[in-house]
RNA sequence: GGUGUCAUAGCUCAGUUGGUAGAGCAAAGGACUGAAAAUCCUUGUGUCGCCGGUUCGAUUCCUGGUGACUCCA
């Protein structure tokens, strides 16, 4: 029986250092599960593992996609299981590690096969929003769709633009893609997180700001400002340095803007992760009492295939 | 030592012509299936600084003392 061993929790929690020593201790490679991570040239403000973390421990999906592609967290799971596949050929157990919560999600449960949306569709529909609101699109689904209307966010615009795509782009409900059900997988997945008392997580986000700041966030800000519509631009600490760019809002007021935000996408994470029972929580420094139970959860996975 | 002003939510403050109070910031909770570090929703009871007095009723008016600041010595 093969192992995936994921190591998740809030941002600045402290996932990046531990995964070092689980992975030698797993002997495995890092898969790396941050969304924001997998763009080539986000260094700095993703906190991205550094060059010489990377020669300590091989990773995967750091810095490998260009800064305007597209990217989703159902290609995510393709590309994982692919090199899982490949790599469980050699490992018995393989270490994912990360923050990007529907992307966890997307490797351990699966995520439903949705057609893609053709660039055409895609258009179409941005332009009717622009031209008639959401309530209006919101009104379209309730025709097209009348099952996930009920129970649509008719206020989250990502939403009703969505379905309403799906249902373009192949004339059924979009309800009818959405079966939410767990996809085999040819491995056991075994979650740890990490998490710690509010504070202590809050002081070292504020502070791991600071040092991004003094570490030349802002040059890299504006190393990317030709791409600053791109979806990973999109992202915290980018989005608010652009503002400064643009004389919207002064340096100081951005990166308390940055802390704030951090914060929430924290706390948003931590939301998430909650309603996960599979999760088992740890400290950041109970390395020992980590590699025991991981020890003994796959000590029990090699006897089970006995 | 004297004078004046102030004392209300974690912070900065508003307000109640006496019927126990509300903004901003901070914070908390939640949703989530092909953009997810995205997108969206919800949440304000606090000895109105303390002891008394007036009053049916005081956070509001009055007395006293406490603390902070201003000014005068």
């Amino acid at each position: 029986m093969k192992t995936l061993v994921v190591l998740l929790g809030p941002t600045a929690v402290g996932k990046t250092e531990l995964s070092l020593s689980l992975a030698e201790m797993l002997g495995s490679p890092i898969i790396n599960c941050d969304s924001r991570q997998l763009f080539s040239g986000l260094v700095i403000g993703t906190a991205a593992p550094t060059a010489e973390q990377q020669q300590r421990v091989r990773h995967f999906f750091v810095s490998t996609l260009p800064i305007d592609a597209y990217y989703s967290a159902a290609q995510y799971e393709t590309d994982v299981l692919r090199l899982t596949s490949e790599l469980f050929q050699t490992h018995d157990t393989l270490l994912l590690s990360g923050g990007s919560m529907m992307y966890i999600d997307a490797v351990c449960q699966g995520i439903d096969d949705i057609p893609t949306i053709s660039d055409e569709v895609r258009t179409r529909v941005k332009q009717r929003l622009a031209d008639e609101g959401l309530e209006s699109l919101a009104n379209e689904l309730a025709h097209l769709d009348p099952e996930y209307y009920a129970i649509v966010d008719r206020q989250n615009t990502r939403r009703v633009v969505h379905a309403l795509e799906v249902c373009y782009m192949s004339g059924q409900t979009y309800t009818s893609f959405r079966t939410r059900s767990q996809k085999p997988r040819p491995f056991r997945t075994v979650k740890i997180g990490l998490d710690r008392p509010r504070e202590e997580l809050f002081q070292r986000i504020n502070g791991r700001v600071d040092q991004m700041m003094r570490d030349g966030m802002l040059d890299e800000v504006r190393r990317f400002s030709a791409y600053r519509h791109c979806n990973a631009l999109n992202t915290v600490g980018y989005k608010e340095l652009f503002r400064v760019l643009d004389g919207e809002w002064p340096l100081d007021m951005a990166v308390e803007r940055i802390k704030k935000n951090t914060r929430v996408y924290a706390k948003k994470q931590l939301t998430w992760f909650r309603r996960d029972e599979s999760i088992r929580w740890f400290h950041p420094d109970e390395r020992d009492a980590i590699q025991e139970y991981l020890n003994q959860t796959l000590h029990e996975t090699t006897l089970a295939k006995d």
